[in-house]
DNA sequence: CGCATTTGACCGGCGC
DNA sequence: GCGCCGGTCAAATGCG
């Protein structure tokens, strides 16, 4: 079998202790894709990514999807991804694409990081940007609604160089100074979802005496895209939706930043630990950080069903069309071949979607609620468009590519491999 | 009526 | 020790 072939090219060495998943999207106009920010950042450093398409390995994995409720985001048992809404297909229709990425260890923002993408010589400001795409000729070509989703991701090798988001963690911070040539983003333009943090945590009751209340614990961010259309009802954000069942418990105005923190439990199984924070960016209100605590201690929920209506936190229409949707999804689920892609999901959940809102999502907006054979389509178009997703702590990123706790045991290693073999990095420096 | 959200109170950690 | 801050609890409220 052929494996993608990764590779890194790095300025300086060290030693990878973890993985990367570097991922992502960008939507809407392609921009003129020089940087400028190398030379003000001297942390910068160029990755240079080669993808090569693997039919068995693409369609190994669509029969992942369709073995799991006919949603492709299922086989990745994936939280960010879900998170997200990314389509996997996405990243499996690119073809012998390349893209340059660059890192940055400067940021704006310390507490977010990851994957930025593309160019172009906006001024605007864009905190989350570590991993950032250069175009190529190729891409400078394609069609200016691209979505670059090609998935980057370094393997736990010990050969590999550092990752270049744990590695930006491990320099000092540094100031505005050094990110104000930062025009590598515009946020127009750019990719939005980027891992963003690895730090402590709190993370039991205050007012459960037996446990200490901070605790050491990695937590893992990501920036999303904010979407529009707030609840009229509500104060706080509307999340992304992903497959977990959430919950609100606590809203906190964060000192130091003008929007609110949302506190989320998960409701799919009672005495989950798992909890996310969401706020919005400090920097740019049009980005949503999502904070994940703890993971899960049961398998992903069986349907989508049991989540329909377990949160408020979306507009009512758009739960509406979700419950539909699921309704419907278990019922293709139930009469399709188990061996075959089940198309008919995708397309109805595109017809959906355009029932719901038609809107060209190129913008940094929503691009997450483009449904899954739109982005297809566009990839069909559009082939070579990368996304970049950084990920953070080894151990993190294994669990996370993996099922949670309690999964069957040869599915999680079935969907790991899936995971960490699709692309094949080796170090080049 | 059940469930989710809101929101003020409570609590522990941390810095001064 | 004190106050600030962030995280959680739980009663009140609202929605379907």
């Amino acid at each position: 079998m052929c494996n993608i072939l990764g590779t890194i090219m790095e300025n300086y060495q060290g030693d990878l202790s973890d993985i990367i998943r570097a991922s992502g999207a960008s939507y809407g106009s392609c921009s003129t894709g020089t940087s400028s920010s190398e030379a003000a950042n001297p942390f910068s450093r160029n990755y240079h990514l080669q993808f090569s398409s693997d039919p068995m390995i693409f369609s190994s994995v669509l029969e992942g999807f369709n073995s799991n409720f006919g949603d492709p985001f299922s086989n990745m048992r994936d939280p960010f991804l879900h998170e997200l809404d990314l389509p996997l297909s996405a990243y499996f229709n690119s073809t012998s694409s390349s893209a340059e990425i660059k890192s940055s260890g400067a940021l704006e923002e310390a507490t977010c990081f990851g994957g930025g993408v593309v160019a172009g010589s906006s001024s605007s400001s864009n905190s989350c940007v570590l991993a950032q795409k250069i175009l190529d000729e190729d891409d400078m070509r394609r069609p200016c609604n691209s979505i670059l989703s090609n998935m980057i991701q370094i393997s736990p090798n010990d050969k590999l160089p550092i990752s270049p988001v744990v590695d930006s963690l491990s320099r000092p911070f540094k100031p505005s100074g050094a990110v104000s040539g930062h025009n590598m983003i515009d946020a127009k333009t750019s990719s939005d979802y980027c891992l963003v943090d690895n730090t402590k945590v709190q993370i039991s009751s205050p007012r459960n005496p037996g446990l200490k209340r901070r605790k050491s614990l990695a937590k893992k961010s990501i920036c999303v895209p904010a979407p529009a259309a707030p609840n009229s009802r509500q104060s706080g954000e509307v999340v992304p939706s992903d497959l977990w069942a959430w919950r609100k418990y606590g809203q906190k105005p964060i000192k130091g930043s003008p929007y609110p923190r949302g506190y989320y439990r998960c409701s799919s199984s009672k005495g989950c630990p798992a909890r996310k924070q969401v706020e919005r960016s400090r920097t740019d209100p049009n980005m949503l950080v999502i904070t994940y605590t703890s993971e899960h201690n049961h398998p992903w929920p069986t349907h989508r069903n049991a989540l329909a209506g377990s949160s408020r936190s979306q507009p009512s229409k758009n739960n509406n069309i979700a419950a539909s949707k699921n309704e419907e999804e278990e019922e293709e689920e139930s009469n399709s071949d188990s061996n075959k892609v089940n198309n008919n999901v995708f397309v109805r959940e595109e017809e959906k979607q355009l029932e719901m809102d038609d809107v060209e999502f190129c913008d940094i907006g929503v691009p997450y609620y483009r449904p899954i054979s739109k982005m297809n389509n566009y990839l069909q178009l559009d082939q070579g468009l990368f996304a970049e997703f950084g990920e953070i702590e080894k151990d993190q990123s294994v669990n996370l590519l993996s099922p949670p706790q309690g999964f069957d045991d040869q599915q999680r290693e079935s969907n790991a491999l899936d995971s960490f073999h699709f692309f094949d990095w080796r170090g080049d420096i």
